[in-house]
DNA sequence: CTCACAACTTGACAGTGTCAAGATAGGTAT
DNA sequence: ATACCTATCTTGACACTGTCAAGTTGTGAG
């Protein structure tokens, strides 16, 4: 009846602080099994008992890392009224905030490696985020819209694209000097959407 | 004048080489030094001397995937044609053919550990491939935008993010069962804009 | 009290990045 | 032609990593 380890308080969730904390001082190269291991401390190999080598301790770290992103995204929608347009900017904004604080793990949530570990409960932890952006970008999804999940996309898209970007980018060296808030980037989709229209129809 | 290496023929290039293809084929665990040594025939501490050290490695690798990528999205570009969606349109379907080719480069590309590795060449071809999608939103900004970089952010972003979760999502794990096109975004972009309209002015 | 089993430890191994020292070859100066 | 000098590469070593096999220890069940 008691599923508490024995010897140690509580190994498995000490040492995927260990590696988030790693994660976040270090980047990913500081993230390993012995360091975390010391950090708890327990022997070296103890971490493999747990998790399945190096993977498993990386796919309970993004689970772990979902569940936070997803009550990032919770606070900053419901502290933001009822207005479905701010209820969006609420999940974006929790978004963004997320990928700022942690931007370490937040590379690893998305990158490739992650893809290659196989985790039904990572897998239900992602799932569990993309259903909150998902019921919050029902109000802008035409009624009559044969496949409501690409505004989803689109949504989702255009605000990872735009972390991912901000936070990291390489992608744009001297930059935009002065910040470009994803606000601004809103408030460009109809000047850009009439673009497309124009363009095509000549 | 001649700069050519003395004893191997080009061995900087070689190792570059090697690099991508253990990235490729092995992901980015699979990217050592002395792998990429053993491949170009050479003694395990010989890229040492040519990159300062692993992360003068990945720089370079890096700085190579973002001329392969500026590569991509001109042929694309380039062949579309006149018109100025036509031509944005194959800009983004070169993005996303880089990245379809290339996932794990293209990861490392826009990841948290080449953030850390100053290096004036991979900067310039970051900002090279940054030029080009520039470019090709110029008709899209509005005559009178006081940021006009805020037009090119949108698309970059909207661009990268799909890029990013359609190749590699854990984001969306059972996902959608049909596949979505970067087209689809697109035409529900006045949809978007006029939800955020209507809603905000309420 | 015994025993089984889960939670760890210990020890070993191959592989990794990095550094220091040496070898070698190609051009340069005298 | 001879000496040298520097970049290229090799060799050897070190600490660190993940992983595995075997041993140890503690806890609860019978």
């Amino acid at each position: 009846m008691d599923n508490k380890p024995r010897h140690h308080g509580n190994l498995k969730e000490a040492l995927i602080d260990a590696g988030i904390s790693l994660l976040h001082d270090e980047g990913i190269t500081g993230l390993t099994l012995r360091k975390c291991a010391a950090i708890a401390g327990v022997s070296h190999a103890a971490p493999a008992h747990h998790f399945k080598g190096l993977d498993g301790l990386i796919g309970a770290i993004a689970k772990r890392g979902f569940d936070n992103f997803t009550r990032y995204m919770k606070e900053d929608r419901d502290s933001a009224g009822t207005n479905p347009a701010a209820q969006l900017k609420g999940i974006l904004a929790g978004y963004l905030r997320f990928a700022k604080d942690h931007p370490a793990l937040f590379t690893l949530m998305f990158g490739t490696r992650i893809d290659a570990i196989p985790d039904a409960e990572l897998s239900d932890s992602a799932g569990a985020a993309y259903q909150v952006l998902s019921e919050t970008c029902a109000p802008f999804v035409a009624p009559d819209d044969p496949n409501p999940r690409a505004t989803e996309l689109l949504v989702w898209s255009l605000c990872h694209g735009y972390a991912q970007l901000r936070l990291f980018g390489q992608g744009s060296p001297e930059g935009p000097a002065e910040e470009i808030l994803l606000e601004d980037l809103l408030k460009r989709l109809p000047q850009l959407a009439k673009g497309f229209d124009e363009s095509e129809q000549s």
